[in-house]
DNA sequence: CTGGACTACTTTTTT
DNA sequence: AGTAGTCCAG
């Protein structure tokens, strides 16, 4: 047969995994053994040598990130097209799936998704009408329950019922309240996109039946994440044909904390007696010491399947570890090394930092800022996050979906409009009494006169009003979203306030602007990529039958195979839209103020003009940093070591290898240690390590600042599990490294000792706008990005590409001397010009905000622009 | 109703 | 240390 590529550029095991195309099976794949190069191609086999369609074939993957990679790559190998493929993630599949019956589960297919922020504050309403102590209660633990509840596919009342705690009744009556108002909203949490589906999928056969037949070939990625809702969808998809490739490394299993199964992929074969199971050894990423480190450091796990990674590549060089004297030190160091490499010739996208966790990264990109570094940062606070962003965010999904009480409340009162708590108080009772949503009471407040001030109903019916003209208004998605946006009146308040921090504000939310511009010349093919059935027909391409026999009844028990499914029985045929598989049964139900049946959206407000609106939100909605990832100017990359997973780059720091850091132990008491939660901190410590192709640099602190106490803490067992003829170690105190070069420049007191801490603290310029957390595609914070940022649009904004690409030598930069007259760039005020020089006190002038500044050299996160 | 001041909590990791 | 949420005075 003719392949569609050159099959000998494989090893005999990737052969074997891509040329298995029946039947179920495994793939076991060690870091950098060319995982997503053996699924690319045995898809590209089945399409191009065995004549299957395109749109049979369903590829899940963790991340939208590692879906359009992959996506792209196997357009490389098909060029006959890849129409109808879905090849996304898990909640992207649902959120496509839902969207296509939304009405059977009884939502509208505008339905919100509700992003963890908005679920929390979810929570937290429900909590406070419940009367529930935030302290006794606190609400991560809540969420934690209900969360664990609802993967479990156990429904609230179940919960109730189950619960042997108080926490767990207090959990469980938040959820019942949390699925009703849900619901009334119009609103799937991350949770709910999954359970949801696969709801559905369990109570319609025919839904069920027709995407069986549909996906004839189905892969999953990262198998070893998948939770039970995943992989009960997997499994239930899969189940009519049973082609089904898992791959998957267990030593990469990293999320069990929310709630992923490494069962599931140890499990397998159990689960499928007929299973083929390949594994793949053969690193091709990394040098022999790394990999010998790696290996050294994960065989300490018990809980895993052996495997034994090698490599052809020779040695390489040794992977560094130098101990630092403090936090800042280390953010020193790791600079110092950056630049070394980049001197030699590195550019500056073959390096990564990571970090175990966000809040490390902080000072982290204040010393790179200092040396000059440029860097990106993936995660953290997001852009997306900013509670500008989330302002505007949350009007056009109350235009979307005016159900969604949360983001009706968000905005109500902002920008100021004069509708205070006592106001909110009222309308809700009015949509109590009402049985109505939010928003309508507040159209019924309009109307109505007397219960409210006249200035309040004026405020009230302007309010409103954004949302009955949004919905009408057509046209480019980028002018809906801006008309939207200035009829928020956003923009007007932050322009009147003036203030420097405005003025960002204003920024970002031009950016967001330009976002949804951008958004509107790729929408095509995002949306083109997971063509239903019915778009595929009436393209001409399925040539299926629309509605699959819906005889066969499905009988989900043996998909699950063992595992109790609770819900199951209560919901058979005949269930009428609206009437739901968690719908509380007792007359509570309908009480609340959001009652409001999510299939009158659309009738009492009219249809929704902007087809492209919904899509958007969306893709916001799904969609992470790390999937912003994609390429831009020249700089380092800095992220969790979460993030990480999946990506390679040639040179790798690690930070913070500390006991109590990495590994990471959890303050709570309560949790007696479970030694699984260290194999999983080793896990995460074989997947730092094995990102590195050439060379990698493990670095920790003697003493480090956490909660503003100081804290000493001893280097990290995982240093010392990597065999001695790998690593070598420097570090204060050692002659390895001159930590004295720093101070010569008497740029930064600090080394060891000699700080007196008290000079830190950065308070005096103020609290840091989180400004600099919000790294997203194409943005590059340069030293010289002007503050407030979060300058990631395309050009759109000056400030965002400027990187100093000639950069000055050391020596100069060490001297960091100013003169009047110089250009320069602060963290938090933007460009500004010297006005005076005094010793080591300098007067700069800020454009943004106008003001004249005195500052320290030195102290103030200052460089010079050239 | 607004804005400022005070307090308590944070730190796991993310779709 | 920083922030978000709460409380209180104007």
């Amino acid at each position: 047969m003719a392949a569609a590529f050159d099959i000998d550029s494989l090893n005999p095991a990737q052969r074997e995994a891509v040329l298995t195309t029946e039947g179920p099976l495994l793939v076991l794949a060690g870091a950098g053994s060319g995982k997503t190069r053996v699924l690319t191609h045995r898809i590209a086999h089945i399409v191009a040598d065995k004549g299957v369609a395109p749109w049979r074939i369903l590829a899940i993957t963790f991340t939208n990130k590692a879906a359009a990679e992959m996506r792209e790559r196997l357009t490389d190998l098909l060029p006959e097209g890849t129409r109808g493929m879905w090849v996304c993630t898990f909640h992207a599949m649902c959120v496509r799936i839902l969207r296509e019956d939304a009405d059977l589960l009884g939502y509208t297919s505008q339905f919100t998704i509700y992003d963890d922020d908005d679920s929390r504050r979810l929570v937290r309403d429900i909590m406070g009408a419940l009367d529930l102590d935030q302290k006794t209660y606190p609400i991560n633990m809540i969420r934690g329950k209900i969360s664990a509840a609802k993967n479990a596919m156990v429904s609230p009342e179940a919960m109730l019922e189950l619960a042997e705690n108080d926490t767990s009744r207090a959990a469980a009556r938040v959820y019942i309240q949390l699925e009703r108002r849900l619901r009334a909203a119009n609103a799937m949490d991350f949770d709910d996109l999954l359970v949801r589906a696969l709801e559905l999928l369990r109570t319609r056969p025919e839904v069920l039946e027709s995407y069986q037949e549909r996906f004839r070939y189905i892969s999953v990625d990262e198998y070893q994440d998948t939770n039970r809702v995943q992989y009960l969808l997997a499994n239930l998809l899969a189940n009519k044909y049973g082609n089904l490739m898992v791959v998957g490394d267990d030593d990469q299993s990293i999320y069990s904390w929310r709630g992923a199964d490494i069962s599931n992929i140890l499990d397998f074969e159990k689960d499928h007696p007929s299973a083929r199971v390949i594994k793949l050894e053969q690193n091709y990423r990394s040098t022999g010491h790394i990999l010998s480190a790696a290996n050294a450091v994960v065989r300490n796990n018990s809980q895993r399947k052996s495997k034994r990674l090698f490599t052809a590549a020779g040695d390489g060089e040794l992977i560094r570890a130098y101990q630092a004297a403090d936090e800042r030190d280390e953010g020193r160091w790791i600079a110092s090394e950056i630049d070394r490499l980049h001197d030699a010739g590195m550019s500056y996208e073959d390096i990564a930092v990571f970090y175990r966790t966000n809040a490390q990264s902080r000072i982290l990109e204040d010393m790179f800022l200092r040396a000059g570094v440029p860097y990106r940062i993936v995660g953290g606070t997001r852009f997306f996050d900013r509670a500008e962003i989330r302002d505007v965010m949350a009007y056009l999904k109350m235009v979307v979906n005016p159900s969604d009480e949360m983001s009706v409340k968000r905005v109500i009162n902002t920008p100021r409009r004069g509708i205070g708590s006592a106001s909110i108080a009222k309308i809700e009772d009015l949509a109590l009494e009402n049985h109505c949503s939010f928003f309508h009471a507040c159209e019924i407040a309009v109307a109505e006169t007397g219960r409210f001030t006249p200035k309040v109903r004026r405020a009230l019916d302007t309010f409103v009003d954004i949302v009955r003209s949004g919905r009408r208004m057509n046209g480019e998605l980028f002018q809906v979203v801006d008309a939207i946006v200035s009829a928020s009146g956003l923009m007007d308040a932050l322009r009147a306030e003036g203030s420097m921090e405005a003025e960002g504000r204003i920024e970002n939310i031009q950016e967001f602007l330009g976002v949804a511009a951008e958004f509107e010349e790729t929408h095509e093919d995002i949306e083109g990529t997971l063509e239903s059935l019915a778009e595929l027909r009436s393209a001409g391409i399925a040539d299926i039958p629309s509605q699959v026999a819906t005889k066969k009844a499905m009988d989900s028990g043996d998909v699950a195979s063992g595992l109790t499914v609770a819900f199951k029985e209560e919901r058979v045929a005949g269930v009428k839209p609206g009437d739901v598989a968690f719908e509380p049964s007792s007359s509570e139900a309908a009480s609340h103020p959001g009652a409001q049946r999510a299939s009158e959206i659309e009738q009492a407000y009219g249809p929704l003009s902007c087809a492209a609106l919904p899509a958007l939100m969306e893709w916001l909605a799904l969609r992470s940093d790390l999937d912003a990832l994609a390429g831009g100017s020249s700089a380092i990359t800095m992220m969790t070591v979460h993030s990480s997973k999946g990506l390679e780059f040639p040179a790798v720091f690690v930070a913070g290898l500390e006991e109590g850091i990495f590994p990471h132990v959890g303050g709570f008491g309560a949790t007696p240690d479970e030694p699984g939660k260290l194999e999983e901190e080793r896990r995460l410590a074989y997947v730092a390590i094995t990102r590195a192709r050439q060379r990698l640099f493990l670095t920790y602190a003697a003493t480090r600042r956490t909660y503003g106490s100081t804290q000493a803490n001893p280097r990290s067992r995982f240093i010392g599990e990597i065999p001695e003829a790998d690593i070598e170690i420097t570090g204060v105190g050692s002659s390895g490294f001159g930590g004295v070069g720093w101070e010569k420049r008497g740029d930064r007191r600090g080394t060891f000792g000699s700080g007196t801490g008290a000079e830190y603290g950065g308070s005096v310029f103020g609290s840091y706008t989180r400004s600099s957390g919000g790294a997203r595609r194409h943005r590059e914070i340069a030293p010289d990005a002007g503050l407030p940022p979060a300058t990631f649009g395309s050009g759109r904004s000056v400030t965002s590409t400027r990187v100093p690409e000639q950069r000055r030598p050391d020596a100069a930069r060490a001297a960091e001397v100013f003169a009047v007259g110089d250009r320069v760039n602060h963290k938090t005020f933007g460009p500004g010009s010297v006005i005076a020089v005094d010793g080591d006190l300098l007067e700069v002038s800020f454009e943004r905000s106008g003001q004249t500044k005195k500052l320290m050299i030195g102290f103030a996160p200052i460089v010079r622009l050239d």
